[in-house]
DNA sequence: ATGGTGTTCTTTATCGTTACAGAGAACAAG
DNA sequence: CTTGTTCTCTGTAACGATAAAGAACACCAT
């Protein structure tokens, strides 16, 4: 028992199969009559409707559009800055009828790559420009949407964009923590691709080796980092990797960090969960941000106001929003885009003193 | 400047299609030297590899699974329950290399309803067997998997499921409260169903005529409630539907049921957000759960565990991953499956008095 | 020579649909 | 009685790929 087609129904009515095409498209082209005729007949044989992937591969459209994300999917859902961006970006979607899909290739995993290849979508977004997934999608001439630069290259690429600009970012914030008076810092960088150094402390000419050694493969945050180093140059800088995005990691860091005789007097994270981690690690040893230690994010996060934590402020939903209206709407002009940030100064960073 | 495909590459290099196809899909069809040659000019020639919804169409497969939800995808991410069974579903589907689409079908969107037809995808998962995507997609002949029974119809169905027996864990639910002596109850439930009746105070048998009224399209938790009437049966109940499930809603409800002279001795929400939500108002009132007034929940959430709630806990990851796993294997034998819940008695439930 | 066995490439048919260009009939206008 | 127009419906040719079977040739053992 095949699946019935439109050609069945063609042969069993006596009518061509463009009429049955026609009864379900293009109401107009037949009489109602026979419409009505062909849609019953149809039923009867249990046709369930034109099938969706031929009329893909007729009108070369698939209304779908992915995402990609460079950890498991049950990070995307787990990540707050992930989470909010996704309800934006989906809500645009949904606006347009348009459908999701979610393509989850980890770094290192070759052969999750292949998704992209197979992905039946018309554009794909990803958070990070560089990450191996939108990398090939470029490669096949697919029409993306980036919402992190995360090296300078990324910024002459064939992608569109909606971004901040984070060496700005980095900059103002590593003006702001001079002011206060501090000269001794510890960065918290992700690096989420496999088999990377995680929890060294590295000098910042060294750390810049190690990533110029990857091709811009080792993190995603180059820019925001760059722009922090330079900002700070001249103070006594530590980097710290400490492997993927997350509160978790965030805390594991405060081991390295506070546990010690010279701890630094200010620690910034690359982002606000890893900057949340790491204030819970104050907290479970009875430091207080702030007092014994300065600590800041990047994102603006909910939590962060909540936590009174000094960050720099993005506009998440915008980001979501303006992807997947380039996505959609391929002959906008304006597709390489930078929003406005803003520095976003709490309890969590006071004068060293 | 049309897009490359494998005739235009045979074409040029004089050699069948047949061949530029094996050149990709099996190297051990054609010589070494020939398929070096062949890759080559079609990488020169900017061709990005087979079409994916060709491939599709030939093989019938897509490799892609659906996912439907019956509110707003940013509604799905920030509920707890569906972040939870979707990641644990995801995390099967990744492991397959199967890809994930997102369907967002809103109660009442008739036009939503067409993403069902036009998904390219093996099959599809949904939290609820009532809702109008999974109907018609088994209407559709289309292999549907759903994680809820909303009806004993349900059961009765075509589609497979991984549920728990909702109606017992009601009995159970009832059986604590009635052994704990409460007499007058008020049970939450969602209608996320639109235009329905919100904030209103019924009758067992008057909500129950409600239902029926709406042939089982007015909420998604009938079992449940069922189970929650039948063993409270005797005592004093009164049934508000709060409209969607969210925290937020069962905070609303604190107003109608805190806010009287005649407050219940016992609140049970039919998930534990709801009354999560429900703790919240009497949290801002004041009142202590348990002690002011009882209160319970369904699902077994982690947040439930931290606020003291009781609740029935379901195996939610178990849930996502068998309904994956029933996607991904057609063959499995078993595929109505019945999970075991519990209940969890914590201290916002205690005797009367 | 003969036949069997690979290797390498080609031919043909098909997946299910829709765009496009007609064809024939009916009908109105001149 | 033409000519044009509208309404219905049909045939053909893609869309881009792959499965299956076949053909041409070389190679080896009988």
């Amino acid at each position: 028992m095949a699946r019935v087609t439109q050609q069945d129904i063609a042969k069993v009515m006596g009518v061509s199969v463009m009429t049955v095409s026609n009864a379900f498209n293009r109401p107009d082209q037949l009489s109602p009559d026979l419409r009505t005729r062909v849609l019953e007949r149809a039923a009867k044989m249990g046709y369930t409707g034109p099938d969706a992937i031929a009329r893909q591969l007729r009108s070369g459209r698939t209304n779908t559009f992915a995402v990609a994300f460079e950890e498991k999917l049950s990070y995307a859902f787990s990540d707050p800055f992930s989470v909010a961006w996704l309800a934006a970006f989906s809500e645009v979607m949904e606006k347009h009828r348009a459908s999701i899909m979610l393509l989850s290739v980890p770094a290192g995993d070759h052969e999750a790559l292949a998704a992209v290849q197979d992905a039946a979508v018309d554009g794909i977004a990803g958070l990070c420009g560089n990450q191996p997934a939108m990398i090939r999608a470029r490669e096949r001439g697919m029409p993306t949407v980036y919402c992190t630069l995360a090296t300078r290259e990324d910024a002459e690429g064939t992608g569109d964009y909606v971004v901040i600009d984070d060496h700005a970012a980095g900059l103002e914030m590593a003006g702001h923590l001079r002011r206060l008076g501090h000269e001794r810092v510890f960065l918290l960088v992700e690096t989420p691709y496999r088999g990377q150094p995680r929890m060294v402390e590295y000098r910042p000419e060294d750390f810049r080796a190690l990533v110029d050694a990857h091709a811009g493969y080792l993190f995603s945050d180059d820019l925001r980092l760059a722009g922090l180093v330079e900002g700070l140059h001249g103070l006594e800088v530590t980097i710290v990797p400490v492997g993927t995005n997350s509160r978790a990691a965030g805390n594991a860091a405060g081991t390295l960090v506070l546990d010690r005789t010279d701890r630094p007097s200010a620690v910034v994270a690359v982002s606000d969960v890893m900057a949340l981690g790491f204030m819970d690690a104050c907290a479970q040893r009875g430091l207080e941000p702030g007092l014994d230690v300065s600590v800041a994010g990047f994102d603006g996060l909910p939590e962060a106001a909540d936590a009174g934590l000094t960050t720099i402020r993005q506009p998440v939903r915008d980001k979501g929003r303006l992807a997947a209206e380039l996505l959609l709407d391929p002959s906008l002009p304006d597709r390489r885009i930078i929003l406005p940030h803003e520095l976003i100064v709490r309890r969590s960073t006071r004068p060293v003193g």
